[in-house]
This record gives structure tokens, sequence and C-alpha cells, in this order.
RNA sequence: GGUGGGGUACCCAAGCGGCCAACGGGAGCAGACUGUAAAUCUGCCGGCUCACGCCUUCGAAGGUUCGAAUCCUUCCCCCACCA
């Protein structure tokens, strides 16, 4: 059906549900777990994307919906596709805008046939569906394409779920044959598309979902949507152990969204591969930094006069250079070289933290390792008031 | 020396008889952020108190008034222009 044998999942080693695997590109191999870091824009906000590679980022995400209004996706594709446009050369994955159904929900309304949309950055009408997206992706040219799918609150019952669930699936089809009609018909860009499994917090939809998702077609991956929404930390894993078993474990599955530090050890705990979030890009142009010991806020008053590095086992580009009471004065100041070394740093603990874990996976540790590391993570208790 | 304007909380600045512990902004102190409408947003910000409330504040000292940051008198200081 599309372009397949660019890609394909070894799954290398597993410890318990934690696996540990090689996902091939176009644009080269992704060691997993992995984290992949966001650039909705085409850009990892304040990050060059020489500052990823060094620091060992495999894949990055972009945004269609983002993207096609600005600077649009026919641009893109003129201008040689995403890669050349942003100077990355490493894999790329672009969103489909499902989750802009969610987080802009004030502008639009969503049928069956598809979403209609204000811009938000002009109030123009919009009419997003499953066809459009795929073209949309198509131009941009990402190697791995996710499927506009429909997502919902965190909380949603189960009634609101499952519409949103079983229209997830439905757009998959429409997805796959309009990016098949494509494919057949011009030549373009490798890519593989994903689909989500949707079902908010509740198993019997995910199940569904899921059933429905895989006896469709042959994936190269899934995506695991609809999570990090709202819902409790405690439902989010329950219902990742729940997938977890639904799907082939011959293939990646990516949480979409997710997340700070202890969801992605927790997740990979549950057989997770592939993750991304906005976290260590936000929060680092908003003064958090993790650290080993937990989150800070370099804002504090407490680090004006702390030389040490912002973790002090911690080898990025920041951490080897610059004091706490550094950072904290650009932030004070308010000067951007603060909101690019915390981001720098912040993508690194996340990329190198997925390094570890597939190490600890490869050596039939990661249990215990992950247990260590969250008590750790969440030892921190120094509140000082 | 004369004329006019002004001195409000850490800073700037509104208020010009009661609705004022005193608008706003900044600074300061804390918090949030999970497929990015985010270099954003929220809370605190005279003292004591969990709170009700109490206490001390609007250059200084007197005074008028039931009541003053707001009105009057004197004094101190700052700014502009004129001599």
């Amino acid at each position: 059906m599309f372009e397949e044998r660019k890609f394909s999942f070894r799954l290398e080693a597993q410890d318990d549900r934690a696996r540990a695997g090689i996902f091939m590109t176009p644009h080269g191999a992704v060691a997993t777990p992995a984290f992949m870091a966001v650039g909705t824009l085409a850009t990892v906000k304040a990050l060059d994307p020489l500052e990823l590679d060094a620091m060992g980022a495999q894949m990055i995400l972009a945004n269609a919906y983002h993207l096609h209004l600005r600077p649009g996706d026919a641009l893109i594709r003129e201008l040689g596709g995403l890669h050349s446009f942003m100077g990355w050369s490493g894999p790329i994955l672009t969103d489909s805008g499902g989750f802009q159904v969610f987080s802009l929900a004030s502008l639009r309304t969503v049928d069956e046939e598809g979403v209609d949309f204000r811009s938000h950055i002009d109030g123009s009408s919009r009419r997003f569906t499953p066809e459009s997206v795929m073209r949309i992706e198509r131009n941009l040219g990402a190697d791995v394409i996710m499927q506009f799918d429909h997502v919902i609150p965190g909380q949603s019952d189960e009634s609101t779920a499952r519409d949103a669930s079983e229209r997830s699936v439905r757009w998959l089809g429409r997805c796959a044959r309009e990016l098949a009609r494509l494919s057949g018909r011009e030549p373009g860009p490798d890519q593989v598309l994903f689909p989500i499994v949707q079902g908010g917090i509740h198993e019997a939809l995910r199940r569904e979902a899921a059933h429905a998702i895989v006896s469709s077609g042959e994936w190269s991956g899934f995506g695991i949507g609809g999570l990090s929404v709202g819902e409790a930390k405690s439902d989010m894993y329950r219902i990742l152990e729940a997938v977890d078993d639904l799907l082939p474990s011959d293939r990646p599955r990516y949480l979409m969204g997710v997340g700070f530090p202890e969801d992605l050890v927790e997740a990979v705990r549950r057989g997770v591969d592939l993750f991304d979030c906005v976290a260590p890009t936000r929060m680092g142009r908003n003064g958090a930094a993790f650290t080993a010991d937990g989150r800070i806020n370099i804002k504090r008053a407490e680090f004006r006069t702390d030389t040490r590095p912002l973790d002090e086992e911690c080898e990025c580009a920041a951490c080897r250079r610059f004091t706490r009471a550094y950072i904290r004065h650009l932030f004070v100041a308010d000067e951007i070289l603060g909101h690019r070394l915390l981001s720098l740093h912040n993508v690194h603990f996340l990329v190198r933290l997925m390094a570890v874990a597939r190490d600890k996976v490869r050596a039939g540790a990661f249990g215990g390792w992950s247990r260590d590391w969250l008590a750790r993570y969440h030892s921190r208790l120094t509140i000082p008031a």
C-alpha cells in the first residue's frame, strides 16, 4: 500500500514490558525508546538543529495544522520539503492537527465529514478533512505522518469517547485511502501513516479501537492518543497497560504528547517506544529545569548564588559551562540565552533519559533502575519557603 | 527674592472629604505548564492573623470635621519659569 520497505522496526530487547528496538526510516534509524523534540512550526523553539543533533536527538515532530496556516504546506513542498526547509536531515514526524481540534475547541466544529476551523492567526474559515490533512502532510514530506484524529478531553464520558474513537477509526480509513491515491498518482516522499488509538480512559473502547485498527491494515507503527489531556495519571498508566497487550509487539508504539520525565519512565515500563512533548521547551522557556532530583524553577531566589550546574550529573552544553546563578540571572533579566539554555538542557535530559532506558532494557536491568530513578526524581521535597 | 507645579507603599503613578490599606504598572516572592494560539498564565505583594478582624500609613506638625491621602495654617524638600 505504501513504500513500506523503507520502514521497519526491530525489537532488540525486552525487559518485562519495557522494550528496546530500532525504528528504520528513510532519513535514518531511531533507537527506541526515544523522545522526539517538538518543532511545531518547523523549529524546535529556541534550538538549532545542530544542537539537537549534537545532543543525540534522533527524530523531531512538526505540525500540519500550524504549517498549513503559516507558511503554507504548498510553499514548503515547493522549497523541497520540511527536511531541507528547516535544516534537519534526520527523521521527522508530522502531527495531523487532531490535537488542535481539541486545544482550539472554541474555534471549531466537528462533524463526520471533517472539522470547520477558524484560523487562530487571522480568524479565516478553514475546513479540515482526513483527505485534506493527508494532502497537507504529504506536501510537508515528513517520514511519519499521523492520521487525522478526533481528540477529546481526558475525563470525557464513555459516550463522548466512543464517538470520537469510532470517528477516528473511520477517518483512519479515509486517510489511508487518500494517501494511497496520492502516492499512486504522483511520485512523492517516502512516508508512512501511523494510526492513532483513541478511546479515552475507557479500556473497552481502547480495546475496540485497537482491534479495529490492527485488523484494518498493515501499519508500521501506532500512535496512542488522547492521553495526558486532563485525565488522572493513574488512568493514563492503566490505559497504557491495556493498550500494550492490544498492539502488535513488532511495531513501535508512540505515546503522543507525553511528557514529563516521570511519565516517560512510567510509560516505557508499560511498553511504549516513542514520545513527544512540548514540556522540555515550553517549560524551559518558562524557567523550569528537569534534574535527576526533580523539577526546579530556576527563577527562585535560592539559586541566586548557586554555582552548581542545573543538574550535577548532566553533560549537556548548558550544564558543562553555566551555573544556576548565571542562568537564573538570564531569566530574571529576560535574556533569550536563558530560554535557549533551559530548552537545550531539558530536551537533552529527556533524550538522555531514553538513551539510558534503552541501555537498561538491553541489560535486563530496566525494572530496578526505573524504580530507583522514579524514587529519586520524586524525592525532592526541598521547598524552601 | 517672585510666580506656578509637586512631595502617595521598594520604584513609577492614580486618587483630591466617607465606597481607601489606598486604581494601574514595574520590581520582588511563589506556583502552573504533557501530539505548543504559551519567551505564557495564575496567585501573593504595609504589619499581625488560617480567617473575621485589629494596628500603622499618603513630606512634617498643628487645625477644621461625626469622618481627612483628600480642606485650612505653618514649616521642610523637589521641579519649571521670571529676577
